[in-house]
DNA sequence: ACAAAAACCCACTTTTACCCACTTTATTCC
DNA sequence: GGAATAAAGTGGGTAAAAGTGGGTTTTTGT
């Protein structure tokens, strides 16, 4: 599993270094192959675990193909999806429309989230972090889900 | 599958030189011999490898032919459907009504879409898809299917 | 039979993937 | 604490592969 914020460059040919801590398991899990695609809410790109990226696509490419909704994000999802690889290095080669779409320059953040990672440009990503620490302290409608959560 | 974005150029010709991720599996999957069509919602084709098209050929064949949308679909589809193989340099072919369906100059966009792929002018492609990601953030009603899904 | 279009072929240009080397950071051992 | 060593991060050069642009031949349709 994924976890944790890491602070990574991407070079100048839009290669950017994996941390050492995700390494093996990138290698164990799936030899190093990857799939990235975008996030249609944020700027951002969701990188999976190629066998676990399968699934979703497979569950999207379910869906009903005369559903005007279903297209679209098939389209966004499965449209973007790029397969990258692990280099020698540890490197993975992000493709320049990925990196336009999520604004991503140089410095950038590298967020682990349980079965997939998250990148962000950093800029992007501390402010929206900071829009998302005054969210969750507004008093909106949480779901059910969340109120019963305990940390 | 297919998956993923290719910016690729259309020649003085009209050939489109098919990605190399692509080939291979073209060549396994169909011997190169694939079927174009148009898409019905949008200005795109849709290129499917010969046997996932007879496939969906015979589903639409078989719609009752007295119900008047289901035969403007037959015209429709099976009217643009169109025989294109790979020659030697894995480039295709496209005729000239099938690119000025899609609106096809110089600069398109392929489209990998599990089993088949789509192709768009470019800028249509990108005015479109930040329609699309626009809407998919509005907070319309989202099939449940769609809401149920768990990237 | 002729014109137009498609298929075929070959050569050139551009891009990408791979490799290697250097710099910087972390670790270990004295 | 500091030097020595190892590990990770970074920056490019190069060979191979993919993309591109026509010229020529063959086919098709009128």
């Amino acid at each position: 599993m994924f976890r944790g914020l890491s602070a990574v460059n991407l070079d100048a040919k839009g290669r950017l270094a994996i941390p050492m801590k995700y390494r093996q398991l990138l290698v164990d899990l799936c030899a190093g192959r990857l799939v990235a695609t975008i996030d249609t809410e944020e700027r951002c790109l969701l990188i999976y675990p190629e066998g676990e990226w399968d699934l979703i696509q497979a569950k999207i490419e379910a869906l009903p193909s005369f559903n005007p909704s279903a297209r679209r994000i098939q389209r966004l999802l499965i449209g973007h999806a790029t397969d990258i690889e692990l280099d020698a290095n540890g490197r993975i080669l992000l493709s320049q429309p990925l990196r336009e779409y999520a604004q991503l320059d140089k410095e950038t953040v590298l967020l682990g989230q349980g079965k997939k990672l998250e990148l962000w440009s950093k800029d992007l990503w501390n402010s929206r972090r900071d829009d998302y620490i005054a969210e969750v302290n507004s008093p909106d409608a949480l779901p059910d889900e969340l109120l019963n959560l305990s940390l």
